[in-house]
DNA sequence: TCCTTATATAATAAAAGACTTATATAAGGA
DNA sequence: TCCTTATATAAGTCTTTTATTATATAAGGA
């Protein structure tokens, strides 16, 4: 899945479609207006960001309402907080090594 | 850089080189050793990592030992607040609507 | 019922990605 | 200098992605 989701978040339409839900809720034909691609287009990428399990859907009539999925950004959060922790372990280690030979 | 960065991270490969230069610098080879693919390819994807901005590389006789770029998720990080911030905000408005809604 | 609107799916083409093998380069050591 | 090691580059192939146009579906309204 995070392969998925940083592909996902790879492209700047997408990218563009999960910064406008973020104010809220929007059908498939309002993600659509701001974009000089055509609907289908944006329907391609929607099913890809819905894949990754960055969006969710609803049906009310003949809309697909999309809104973002508040989880969504578990996993990226849990990959990027490994490694900024590895990292400063890796500076602590550092640290430590300095200090033990200005000691000496 | 975006695109690129987020690209670069979609693939596990590439993911598990950063986790690796996470814990300090590493020469091509050693980057290489625990995978299955040719050496071109590690090659290969390091140069992604590097366009991406995400490690930076520098020369020591015939080996280049690559690192992380301390600034590397700062771009990631400034989208995924502001979607974060634009979410907290919707909700703020969603809060203070319910809210009067209560009162009346 | 018929037409329109909202959206999805299919088929296809073009571009990009991720490998491979073969080869080049450049530093170090015998 | 010659051989080896470490790494990069080139060329080719296969797959995936992103768009297009055409068409299907399903709900709503006249």
């Amino acid at each position: 899945m995070l392969d998925q989701s940083f592909l996902a978040l790879s492209d700047p339409t997408r990218r563009a479609i999960m910064a406008r839900l973020a104010l809220g809720e929007a059908t498939v034909g309002e993600l659509a207006e701001p974009f000089a691609i055509s609907q289908p287009a944006i329907s391609q990428h929607l099913k890809v960001l819905e894949t990754a399990g960055l969006i969710l859907r609803r049906i009310d009539g003949t809309r697909r309402p999309c809104r973002l999925n508040l989880t969504a950004f578990d996993d990226l959060d849990a990959f990027l907080t490994m490694l900024r922790d590895r990292m400063s372990q890796t500076y602590d280690r550092l640290d430590a090594l300095l200090a033990t030979q200005i000691k000496e």
